[in-house]
DNA sequence: GGTAAGCTGACCCGACGAGTCAAATTGCGA
DNA sequence: TCGCAATTTGACTCGTCGGGTCAGCTTACC
């Protein structure tokens, strides 16, 4: 077991450094499952069985329990290309806007936009996954980007008084919710449905636009 | 095969008539079940284990297969008081309502209660079990209670234009998804969270209140 | 060509809860 | 009180699901 361990922590490192003791069909197949399950994982979700991303892969299950120790090994050597890079982009470029009133039409939008687009933030955000330090981080950045949101706003007025930092999660949770064990409705329904909410937590004293 | 078939029916018309023929202990047990699956029910929703239901009646789970037939069994010989009366009065009341505006806060009010009171009721909207006719019948009820509220809602501008009945089901579906499988918020939490939605669907021509 | 790295099919495992049944119990009529 | 049919029940099977493991085969590499 002890082996096995150490095994995957240097196929971990590698993905990181470059310099690998690998045998070339081993590298090769630690591409195939990084990639297959980047698409298994962006249709179905991060909870999408290992037979199907290494059948994907063409490869047995043992082989990503080789090269990547389990799933979530598997998740967090994927994790940062299919959700990470595109929710702190998102968060980022909340913070640049300047209306506040923007700032919370975008970040919402966006949210929810990556949430239909992406199972895979559903499970991050639903912490399917407790064990793994590295989603439970995204999250909590997720939460700390809810919060400044939150305290921004109230400050400002741009959202009605009694609006929390709790009702914006419990907003983007669930969805998640509902999108994970629910029927994906049409896209067009789904932002009209953005939109309800967005008008229903703004404060009335914007009256622009 | 046949025989417990027929034993089951005869003790499911007993629910309704008052004749019956079977032994005293069976009778006691049939009401102890009864009110121990209400219980359960209404704690657990629709899917708690038998097992449990049993425990809490004092009886074996094979005990409620003698009985009730299996879980569809029971669910239907105390659907009604579980549930059915409590949303068909839901329902009735809405229609008594004159005002456009109120019927719509009434209705989506009392339904949101409902659904956080008795976690039963999303099981039923959520279709869980669709070989039970009964509950199939129930939810078509409600499903028709939305449109006829939706039609009249949309003559009188008093719902967003773009407001569909869809969008009323989801709302419901959403939420009965995020109760189901999610944290149970605060009862003043889910309350003002009730008030969001209400503000988010309300056509802008009604500036009354 | 030898050897260690790597792969894989076939397997076991645990969790879960529905549903079944032979055997024990018990209500009840005679 | 007896005897039997009605009833109960503990212990069982079943099916499903997916994670995880391993002996033995294959293959890359020196």
């Amino acid at each position: 077991m002890g082996e096995r361990q150490e095994e995957t922590v240097r196929v971990m490192a590698d993905a990181a450094s470059s310099g690998s003791r690998l045998r070339a069909d081993a590298r090769r197949n630690v591409e195939q499952i990084r990639s297959a399950a980047i698409g298994a994982f962006q249709g179905r979700g991060l909870t999408v069985p290992l037979e199907e991303v290494a059948k994907a892969a063409g490869v047995s299950k043992a082989t990503i329990f080789n090269r990547f120790g389990g799933r979530i090994g598997l998740i967090e050597a994927v994790i940062e290309e299919l959700v990470a890079n595109e929710l702190f982009a998102v968060i980022r470029h909340t913070r640049t806007l300047d209306d506040i009133g923007e700032r919370i039409t975008y970040y919402l939008t966006a949210i929810r936009d990556l949430q239909y687009r992406q199972p895979a933030v559903n499970d991050v955000l639903l912490q399917t996954f407790p064990h793994s330090q590295q989603l439970m981080e995204i999250c909590r950045a997720g939460n700390e980007a809810n919060e400044e949101l939150i305290a921004a706003a109230r400050a400002s007025g741009a959202l009605r008084p009694e609006f929390t930092a709790g009702d914006l999660h419990a907003l983007v949770v669930d969805n998640a919710l509902a999108l994970k064990h629910g029927t994906r409705p049409p896209r067009d329904d789904y932002d009209r449905r953005t939109r309800y909410l967005l008008d229903g937590i703004r404060g009335h004293s914007s009256a622009s636009g």
